[in-house]
DNA sequence: GACACTTCCTATAGTGACTATAGGCATTGC
DNA sequence: GCAATGCCTATAGTCACTATAGGAAGTGTC
């Protein structure tokens, strides 16, 4: 098939699979007459594989290694437990950080119901003046997990 | 005082600000002789609300729009009230979504102990066949709060 | 005054995981 | 024969910085 007809099958768009295949993700596929990429059923399944690991929100040097364990079947996959371990782990951090976001979000937001000038606006002035504590917590610590604007 | 000085009593790094008054959040300061940049409690106030905001994970966008805001006291506020409500939103949404993986992982996790070859993980096998529906819902919907690796 | 050390300056390139654009060839359908 | 679509490569842009190069100015010690 076509690279068109695997981006259908695998829900991505073409240039994204074209990525995959500069970053060493994917093999280079075999070319025809006109120099169409084409491939078969094991790309569908590799591909198909990476997008499952991006939609855990993985990064590609992670992928990288849980496909190096998966083209290496005879070696013990403690590598790969370790991977989504440490995965878990910056998951659960990352949660913990955004819900003491939200906290302090919430708090800022009641502080204004609209019916003032920005002068008098309670939001406006505890940005400029924060009670110290209340965003102190919230801000990252750098564990890998990413911040509030996504772009996937 | 001078941008080292101005560093360090906002946390924030040197050539970060540099990259902020390129962005035109920070105003450009005063020069010494020397050329170096010169700031008074003006700058600290404005940066230290900027810092206060990207700790919240706001984009530099709905900083500029909240600075807006922040410049023009006579104007009402909804515009800071809205941006901060669908910021909230966004933190929510992200935090659900992340929740969603959270499990994914651990049910991932679960099926392996790490005694087999990657032949026979569970892991692996899971992450080339899921059951279809395990992932959908944990991928993100371009809803602007970041994924699981931030950079902060 | 000579030297090292730190702070400051500008300009440019790199990060991650893509996305967008330009310019051109191949295929398909009418 | 022609337009629409799909494919190709190569390059630049996204965001919020971070890193690096190369140099000038200030500070401290001998």
């Amino acid at each position: 098939m076509k690279i068109g007809e695997l981006a259908r099958r695998t829900d991505c768009r073409v240039v994204t699979i074209r990525y995959y295949e500069r970053e060493g993700l994917l093999p280079e596929p075999a070319r025809s007459e006109a120099n169409y990429r084409l491939y078969g059923e094991a790309h569908v399944e590799r591909l198909a594989f990476i997008r499952h690991c991006r939609a855990l929100d993985m990064t590609l040097d992670e992928i990288r290694a849980l496909l190096d364990c998966h083209d290496h079947p005879d070696r013990p996959c403690h590598e790969a437990d370790a991977l989504i371990d440490a995965h878990l782990d910056h998951v659960a951090a990352r949660i913990a950080q955004l819900q003491a976001l939200e906290g302090a979000l919430q708090a800022l937001r009641a502080r204004c119901q609209g019916q003032h000038s920005a002068a008098e606006c309670g939001i406006l002035d505890a940005l400029a003046h924060p009670p110290e504590d209340a965003v102190a917590n919230a801000s990252a610590d750098g564990d890998h997990v990413a911040g509030v604007h996504p772009r996937l």
